[in-house]
DNA sequence: GTGAAAGCGCTAACAC
DNA sequence: GTGTTAGCGCTTTCAC
């Protein structure tokens, strides 16, 4: 297996230095139409690949933007994550994908591992996170967008829903359909932050509006949503009526936990309401329809990319820049099941 | 902004070289153990963190590995994906994930990028492809794994699924229910090689079972799954009673199908079987439940990285090997919609 | 058990 | 418009 080709042999064979092979390969420089025309010839003869590591470790730039999610499976961050490798994508960065499946420690494995990498920016999603991962993040110098929920007080740059304006549409929502008693299922791990901001904004919301004080349910793994929702729902009918709406943490959670109560021959949302979150295509395509959070998670990976290029942009120059703070849109939308 | 610190700074501040620093990181080495604490607590207290860009160019080993996947918006690539990247990190490696969308140009584009990068082996799923993107793959001098369908012949090695033994499954199973006139879902695109084999063998086996020869229908974007299903539904159902059964390349797509049958007032199965593919978890959660091809995807994911595993090792020691063939299990699963 | 020298394949900076 | 020089931060190789 003899090496691939150099940039050094492309020089030679089109009698031409290395620099000039570089600069003809970036359109950017000086380079006479028939030099680089030359020039390509032999690169495309020779099936020439750009070493990136060699060009990385020169520049000082990687061209690589890391993205830490909790997992790939579920709708939100597939298309999240698509949003923001389209928008970095067009800037000529790469993404560099990595999952932790809710694990701390994991995620904490993976950006460690990345940051050797040498990214020009980093984005994690703010669910748990070790100390050491903040530390890491702190000390890597490169810009950090932190989304969907960020640590208290966030390291750089956060793009979230509001998790209070969130609450108080769906009590509200309940509150108009004239529920008293609400369960609200959620991590079972106490470092899930988007989680916990979540059932305390719930819970005040509720408090507010003069609603029972909500029964907290953990149970299960965020990995398999449905089961998930699913015994959520039974631990809800455990309360003996005393539950009349359950808020799930997401969508395929809720269509676990509908499925679970028509199961039991419970009428859903009759005895008992359920809501979801993320406004997932599959949605619309289930009975009862599931009512939700509606939340454009493409137009929230752009809007990630978006800031990330800003922020990089501003880092090159080193203008110094306030954090952005930008709050995504939702809406409460209205189906049979709640 | 400082820069960040190099091996050299560590090697400074432990009174070492820069050489016992990088044996101490790597645990390898014979380095006694006084130094290796010393080395570590620098480390620590500098808050070093190795340059992978750096070590890859010089090592010539880059310690990443290349996947490049359809979409990461459907469960089967999230699931396989993460059985992947699992199975690579478990062995030091990182992934770096592509997802083309479906598009072959814009898959083109990414191996190219991706191969700049300098992976030591590349998992690509077996779709539409254009000539120079299987060039580049070969050219590309390091192992490369198609699965779920590959180029015919395959580049390198190949995991799949046999199309022709699942189609003859699913025919053998609607000859039992007594069904006499499919219809296809498929892509669009004619590039699309496992939607093709797919076609094919349907038709193949349909025409051994005695059925009248399959409609096919190619409408919407794999992109949406959902609203193709229903797409591909309402065209059946233009067919006027002919159809008494559809067969979708995905459940997302039997679920989107089996809703707008429902809304159009139709019963499934009696007026019309709907049939999918992958059993994702959703399949167990709707009404009338999924009738499809059970597929593991985590599982699919570890046996393509074991391969990928052997087959960097074969690699290293540049023994001679012959390309791998593995057929992948997979069950009918039988439940309401068929 | 440790260190010195050389170089991986590219690009920044400057010279011409 | 093009070439030269000097590294980027590591690891390889070999010397001790």
């Amino acid at each position: 297996m003899k090496p691939l080709p150099t940039m050094a042999d492309v020089a030679r064979l089109a009698g031409v230095s290395a620099m000039t092979v570089s600069r003809a390969l970036r359109h950017d420089a000086s380079v006479s139409c028939r030099t680089r025309a030359r020039v390509l010839e032999v690169i495309d003869e020779l099936g020439y690949v750009p070493d990136k590591v060699a060009g990385a470790l020169s520049s000082g730039r990687s061209g690589l933007v890391a993205v830490v999610v909790p997992t790939l499976t579920l709708p939100l961050f597939g298309s999240l994550t698509r949003g923001l490798g389209d928008t970095l994508f067009q800037a000529g960065l790469e993404m560099f994908l990595g999952a932790s499946d809710y694990d701390p420690d994991r995620e904490e494995r993976i950006v460690k591992d990345v940051l050797r990498r040498r990214p020009e920016a980093i984005a994690i999603a703010g669910v748990g996170r070790t100390e050491k991962t903040s530390a890491l993040l702190q000390a890597s110098g490169i810009p950090v967008v932190e989304f969907l929920d960020g640590a208290d007080p966030p390291i750089d740059h956060l793009i979230s829903v509001d998790p209070v304006a969130v609450a108080q549409a769906t009590i509200a929502h309940f509150s108009r359909k004239g529920r008293r008693s609400l369960a609200i299922l959620t991590q079972r791990e106490q470092t899930h932050r988007r989680g916990a901001a979540r059932v305390d904004a719930l819970t005040d919301a509720a408090k507010a509006a003069g609603m029972a004080p909500p029964r907290i349910i953990r149970v299960g793994s965020p990995l398999a949503p449905f089961e998930q929702g699913a015994r959520a729902a039974m631990e809800a009918l455990d309360a003996d009526g005393e539950v009349d709406a359950l808020v799930c943490m997401n969508d395929h959670a809720a269509i676990g936990a509908v499925d679970a109560l028509l199961r039991r021959g419970m009428r859903v949302p009759d005895d008992v309401a359920v809501f979801g979150f993320g406004d997932y295509e599959i949605c619309r395509h289930v009975r009862p329809e599931i009512t939700t959070v509606g939340f454009n998670p493409l137009k929230a990976g752009v809007e990630i990319g978006k800031i990330m290029l800003s922020a990089l942009e501003a880092a090159r120059r080193s203008t110094a820049q306030d954090p952005y703070r930008l709050t995504l849109d939702f809406e409460i939308v209205e189906r049979a099941s709640a």
